[in-house]
DNA sequence: CTAGGGTGTTTGAGCGCTCAAACTTTGAGC
DNA sequence: GCTCAAAGTTTGAGCGCTCAAACACCCTAG
């Protein structure tokens, strides 16, 4: 067996007696091959353990076969988690597409990461990126499509439907609405929203699980009774602000909140008082919400990723093709 | 400015009037290049937009500049958190030293995944890899050795020390001990430990956790008092194991957990019942213990994770030195 | 005045793959 | 029996870079 270093395409052509180029389409255009040479190529791919170079692949056809996504610097709340989940979706969904996926540090400010996008899309090292946590003053998007980067955003365009991109996104109101019908169906009538500051001012995460949770109210017929409060993403803050709405006259006997850290302090408002608590429901299915017993949304992040990749491998594809918004719905996670 | 494509070696060479490899030696090693000539082609570079291609580099020097670190299938809990961290100080400390990460989906067992880091190491996606939660069973350290692959492991070889390799890990025995200490000064004396079954038996991060919690009461001179529970890693069992310790006639006045997970069940447990609340200490830091206001262990992850890219760096440059442990120090994060 | 050592720069070869075009064989169709 | 297209395979060129060796030049030493 004494070769000379890994097996070449060249090496495993010798061996099989075919060209180059009949090895390489063996692996990449199995049609093109009469079965039986195929088989004689793959046995000696086989026996001299070949494994195809990624680097000159990607030299030879200017693509990377990769995506980068950002490693985020800090996680400002208890649903950080999810994005753990949907970096194992998109290694997973991109090994299925042979797209693998480069994590990049985030930089001190957008420009800056736009700046390293562009980089790693211009040394070859990434196709295309997948934007995470966007919002509507996020100037990354419009960067990118100036620059021509391919992307795709976790998250709506908020705000900047003139400017269409590839997107996935979870529908928030489509989760408040499965917390509120959850909560008349065990009996509940007064339940309040509680959501995080500005909601309801410029469109965004937040203002979206607003709007579902009025909606399911008004076709419930009990538009009126909206009982609401805001606190920052903090359990602390939203224990205070849940404390002061409990202690009002007509009290909510239920809390739909717009995470679960904010359900968290909505939960320990609710149970440090006597009588019977208000029942909570959180968003983002975390263990936190688990370990507490509250229901809580989960957003289905594994498939958002999935839809990530086959957008963006559809670009790559197609580079001209209209772009897409893809809009997923949740579902709720009941305390076991 | 209508150049054909993007600039290369050869463009910028031909625009600083100088030949490819000058160019490259400008990038490279710039000490070769006389600085006149240098700041020529650094102008060259400048006005072209040059950037490197990642891929030719790759495919003449033979080496990914990358590695590979393991995304995970889903977190078991709360303290799940630490990985984004893991991921971001990774990610960082790579950009710094000119490795990327590239991330794989957590194959269906240890076989599977090493055959997976191989596949990464012998088409060139990656020059090492960095393995995470590792375990006393894990058999990755073993097989990655016998195949030459070059690792990094963050966790250290729990009862492996006759196999050698890198690792980076935290030294969870100073963290309790610092929990210990930190109640002391509380002015309490009868300080229990939450851990995990089986804690004491091989060693793991377990044990580790509970051998600072107990050297440190021994110091105090308060060792024959070891009031101690286990749980496995949920709240609601760890709420039950700490009522039960809670109505022992000599109940414990401070508890020292494994994980903010148990801190959880060891605080709701805590609260649920009159009298003055016993003292609860988390582990890991995480939102959850803040949210709470425990006082919890945080592991110096970013650092952690800096040190492997460290040793990565090193070993890649000179594969047949030593193999080095690295054992970094937690610190107590306190409620605000 | 020339040999010899630096210093700085260029040249040739090749990394392992893919594309496009060229070539060879086969088998129908008339 | 001959042409022509389809099917299968090979060839040539090149992707953009780095390594090692070759080269040109200047300066000092004998």
């Amino acid at each position: 067996m004494a070769e000379s270093g890994p097996a070449t395409l060249d090496s495993v052509a010798a061996r099989a007696g075919v060209s180059r180029q009949t090895v390489s389409n063996v692996l990449r255009h199995p049609s093109r091959v009469a079965a039986p040479t195929r088989e004689r190529v793959l046995a000696a791919i086989r026996e001299s353990g070949y494994r195809p170079s990624l680097p000159a692949r990607q030299l030879a056809t200017r693509r990377a076969h990769a995506i980068a996504v950002r490693a985020e610097r800090q996680q400002d709340g208890i649903s950080g988690l999810v994005l753990d989940a949907f970096y194992h979706g998109l290694a997973e969904a991109g090994q299925d597409n042979g797209l693998r996926v480069l994590l990049y540090a985030q930089p001190e400010d957008e420009a800056a990461e736009v700046a390293l996008i562009d980089e790693l899309v211009l040394t070859g090292a990434a196709d295309a990126v997948v934007l995470t946590a966007t919002s509507a003053d996020d100037e990354r998007p419009a960067h990118l499509r100036a620059n021509g980067t391919t992307f795709c955003a976790f998250g709506r365009p908020w705000g900047h439907d003139d400017e269409p991109h590839d997107w996935v996104d979870v529908d928030g109101a489509v989760g408040t609405g499965l917390a509120v019908q959850h909560l008349l169906d065990l009996g509940r009538r007064r339940i309040a929203y509680l959501g995080w500051p500005g909601d309801g001012a410029e469109p965004s995460t937040g203002t979206d699980r607003r709007r579902g949770w009025l909606d399911a109210l008004a076709e419930a017929g009990l538009g009126g009774a909206a009982l609401e409060a805001r606190s920052l993403n903090d359990a602390a803050a939203a224990q205070a602000a849940v404390a002061e709405l409990l202690d009002a006259p007509d009290a909510p006997d239920a809390i739909v909140c717009a995470s679960d850290t904010l359900a968290l302090g909505a939960h320990r408002a609710a149970t440090t008082r006597g009588g019977e608590p208000a029942t909570v429901v959180g968003f983002d299915a975390t263990p936190v919400a688990a370990a507490l017993g509250l229901a809580s949304v989960a957003q289905p992040i594994d498939q958002a990723a999935h839809l990530c990749i086959e957008l963006l491998t559809g670009r790559l594809e197609t580079p001209d093709r209209p772009a897409q918004g893809l809009l997923v719905p949740p579902v709720l996670h009941l305390p076991t």
